[in-house]
DNA sequence: CGCAATTCCAACCAACCAGTTGCAATTGCT
DNA sequence: AGCAATTGCAACTGGTTGGTTGGAATTGCG
């Protein structure tokens, strides 16, 4: 044995996040990957196989560390309205993660492939959003889940729609987020009514 | 004077239409674009140019499409919670601009080309949320707007995110639907309380 | 018919890229 | 020092792609 192999493959592995989220899995370039990483291009097909394999290794690594990163605590709507707005920030300040799901939504739909661990983590957070809203539906637990994490996930990749439709504003992002904030309280709120009503 | 130029633009933007949405602008051949149109490649650079500029027409054509399709009538919130409904409904049966806007955040950012055109549409859409919402500021407008905007777009184009955090379930798609609906419905009613209480 | 604009055909170019291979150099444990 | 695993190097393969070019065929108006 000799040589730092671990070392090796998360070099690969943050020049690879990068460079996937900057241009997608098809206009990602190995060759920038492996020079990024002050590595051999060899290495990349040796520890991870072929490029698609790195984008999941990439993907699963990047969605486990933001979910572990920002975690749903505390009870109640604000609470959860809350947790919305620390996504929306670590979204703001780091957009590699929302540029990763989406350039897989795109390229690749719903085949998703390492799909065991990011299921198993996927139905730990649904779970806690049932703990912050007691009594609340796993099924719309879910769905204010999806909501927050598409309009947290879209801020970043989306500058376009911003641009058209607010015009060039000044701390347009404190504004987004205020608002974002607002409606996952605001629904969060709603739903927990409906299920406090029904019980 | 001689051949139908205007039919051979409309059929070579149809066919780019498709490529687009489904390959984004990297991934996009402009070959299997002149051949699905029926039409030789250089009509595509001795028409529009360059691929980029392919893309702007087709980017600017379809919103403004999509835009003149769904439109924003009635008043209060119900109103505007229909007018989601609406959007979901014509992303759900024909996801191509959701993928092309998508396509656009990712891959160009905020560099926009042909600003103009889309720039003027989206005000107008914006004074009509305006106009179904009586007294809500032209910014909160906006960002409700923004806001129906990315979760009818994104619905098509993030499937991944609904298998993982809503597991395989039937009839997603109505259940989401009804999801976002309620989400605007909520959120247009409350600024419009808060814009009647400030008066 | 005659003519000019439009289109097709087919080949071509220069660049790029994922993935592979053979070999020499480096590392770190024993 | 010796040795085996790891890595760097550099060239190569097979395939693809955006964009161009020159000439022949087609169209439809006057």
């Amino acid at each position: 044995m000799a040589w730092n192999t671990e070392r090796t493959k998360e070099l690969l592995l943050a020049a690879a996040t990068e460079e996937f989220s900057a241009n997608g899995l098809a206009g990602a370039r190995v060759d920038r990957i492996a020079a990024a990483a002050g590595v051999n291009k060899e290495r990349i097909y040796q520890y991870f196989g072929k490029k698609d394999e790195l984008f999941d290794a990439v993907l699963a690594a990047e969605m486990i560390r933001v979910m572990t990163e920002v975690p749903i605590q505390g009870t109640g709507p604000e609470a959860f309205g809350d947790y919305a707005g620390r996504l929306f920030d670590r979204h703001t300040t780091d957009g590699v993660l929302p540029r990763l799901v989406f350039w897989e939504g795109l390229e690749r739909g719903s085949e998703t492939v390492s799909r065991a661990t990011r299921t198993d983590h996927c139905a730990i957070k649904v779970g806690q959003v049932m703990d912050v809203l007691p009594g609340v539906a796993r099924e719309d637990a879910a769905d204010l889940l999806i909501t927050v994490v598409t309009l947290c996930d879209g801020w970043p990749v989306l500058p376009q729609i911003d641009a058209l439709l607010a015009g060039p504003g000044t701390g347009r992002a404190s504004r987004r987020r205020a608002f974002i904030v607002r409606t996952a309280t605001l629904m969060a709120g709603a739903l927990l009514d409906e299920a406090a009503a029904a019980a």
